[in-house]
DNA sequence: TGCATATAGTCAGTATGCTGTCAATAGGGC
DNA sequence: GCCCTATTGACAGCATACTGACTATATGCA
């Protein structure tokens, strides 16, 4: 008997809105939402980077991405630099502001993971992630070799 | 050195996101989304249920319930009965059609869920329907014994 | 240099998800 | 029977996600 409740799909689903939850409840108090810790964690990493290269890395929509900038940038979180090469663009950049945040929204992301893998042992943990790897499908852009 | 793309809660959502549009596509000749689907699904499974039951067992908001009721009465698929015993509940019912459709959605979600998982064998495939259980954190409501 | 194709970002529309609030109804206690 | 608290479903607002379409700009080729 088939059980919805049961499958792959529903229960990824779930998981991921609980993982989202007790994200969202860590980061209530800095006023942002994950999809916004995300976009400020790529730019932690890479300054300066172009909303096309934003949304390749973070693997979010460019539609869906621009509201998310405009979000961040109304914070005062990040700023839309013209593109030295190219008109068309943008260089996303992290403000002071933004940048200083680091370690406090950091601290949220371990919160969360902790809460959230609470139940599973570390080898369950190292399990989960090869098979989240997996389930992603081909390699993401930013893992290509540069050649 | 900390990398957002390796974190649990970033795979868990790229893997979700991957999940959703493999599902997505399958159901797309039927103009129906996977949120819709779950919702026919526990109806196939206990027709007339609630809005508060139906939310309770997809664990989906009830606000958010609301609408996706409202979109599945939009295509003939469910009907809003009033409860026997309640001026204020609903009681949602399949309609023929909604029924009907059982076979053919199915086909959809085993295709879906077949791309989805090619990469893992059937171990994996335990394995990580086993570790969602547990991140999913307390039990469901639909899992709880009667008494 | 002009033209065709591609790209960067935005806009409109739709779907889903959550929080806070509200009106109508239910139920229990006195 | 009245009152208080709780419940059911809806509404408004905001955030995220995707599709299709559009404008301005870039690029390559003849």
């Amino acid at each position: 008997m088939y059980h919805i409740e049961k499958s792959v799909g529903f229960l990824l689903a779930k998981a991921y809105q609980r993982a989202f939850a007790l994200f969202r409840e860590e980061l209530e108090e800095f006023d942002l939402t994950p999809p916004q810790y995300a976009i400020l964690a790529f730019l932690w990493q890479q300054d300066g980077l172009t909303q096309v290269e934003l949304s390749e890395k973070s693997q979010v929509d460019r539609t869906t991405l621009g509201g998310l900038i405009d979000r961040l940038e109304k914070y005062g979180l990040v700023e839309r630099h013209t593109h030295p090469h190219d008109r068309r663009a943008y260089q996303i950049k992290l403000t002071p502001r933004g940048r200083s945040l680091e370690p406090q929204l950091r601290e949220c992301s371990k919160n969360a993971l902790a809460k959230l893998t609470s139940g599973l042992s570390k080898k369950d943990v190292a399990e989960l992630e090869r098979i989240l790897e997996i389930l992603r499908g081909e390699t993401r852009v930013y893992e290509k070799p540069t050649f």
